[in-house]
DNA sequence: GCTTGACTCTATACCAAGTATAGAGTTTAC
DNA sequence: GTAAACTCTATACTTGGTATAGAGTCAAGC
């Protein structure tokens, strides 16, 4: 199979294909007389299970890390496990982030209606005070919003 | 004031404070005779506000944005409401996509318990499982988790 | 046999939002 | 006068790809 067909298969570009054998994702293919890679079906079910990493957002190195262990179907599957575990934390902690944040941000735009002047702009000056406060706290490096 | 000293009373890195002037976010100071950024005051409120909205996960573009339009006291903020209205938007369904992330993953995660082997490991077998019947469906180049 | 179009190859540069060097010059303290 | 601390520019690295350029390859039609 070449490249062009995986791609069709899969949903990833060419160049993602060739992007994954460059990280190690994707072991480099066979290649034909012409230089032009030739892949097997493996293959495709590799790159459909990473694709369905991918889609749960997992990096390059969680996936990587899960492949080498589903390698060998003797090995423990405790690493996938604590992989998985620990993408789920990564997550929750995201989520919590956001939402802090949307929190924020809802509250400050609040404070701005609709086609005021800069000078007289809620919302900038909630920026402005919020960091002034901040500064002065002489706690700097923090992550401000204090 | 000298790079150092804006640094540490921002809390930015000296990097990332020529970083922004590089990307226009804060404009070009004045030199010394020994070629040394000389910082106002207003360079200092500048970058706290910059690290304001970095804070609130604003992209440079956005924060750019919103400077632009801070600049003249007589401007209408409706530019600024617009683009915090975007950025809430933005997070919020950032926040949407890892909060159905996060369920498929637990679900997933559900189907294996304790030092299997990866042959019997659900979690690799849901991985698998997906991925092919995403890839029967033909329609393919979907995000797959289908 | 030859051209055209579709395909593939490598190498390189680019995106966000920084971080981390190297190697040179400057200022400050003792 | 020397050493430490500071600053300068330029460049490379990160993540997960995307987008070229320029060259080679393959199949179809005439
Ligand atoms: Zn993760
Ligand atoms: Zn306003
Ligand atoms: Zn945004
Ligand atoms: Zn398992």
């Amino acid at each position: 199979m070449k490249i062009g067909i995986l791609a069709a298969k899969t949903g990833f570009s060419i160049q993602t294909i060739r992007f994954y054998e460059r990280k190690s994702l994707l072991a480099a293919p066979e290649r034909t007389a012409s230089n032009y890679r030739s892949y097997s079906e493996d293959a495709l079910k590799q790159l459909l299970f990473i694709k369905q990493c991918r889609a749960l957002d997992m990096t390059i190195e969680e996936i990587k890390l899960v492949l080498e262990t589903r390698a060998n179907p003797e090995n423990s599957c405790e690493n996938v496990n604590t992989t998985i575990d620990k993408h789920v934390d990564d997550i929750e902690h995201r989520i919590a982030e956001l939402k802090l944040l949307q929190e924020t941000l809802i509250s400050i735009r609040s404070t701005c209606d609709h086609d005021k002047k800069v000078k007289e702009c809620g919302v900038l000056h909630q920026l402005d005070s919020i960091a002034e406060a901040c500064s002065s706290n002489t706690d700097n490096e923090s992550q401000l919003i204090c």
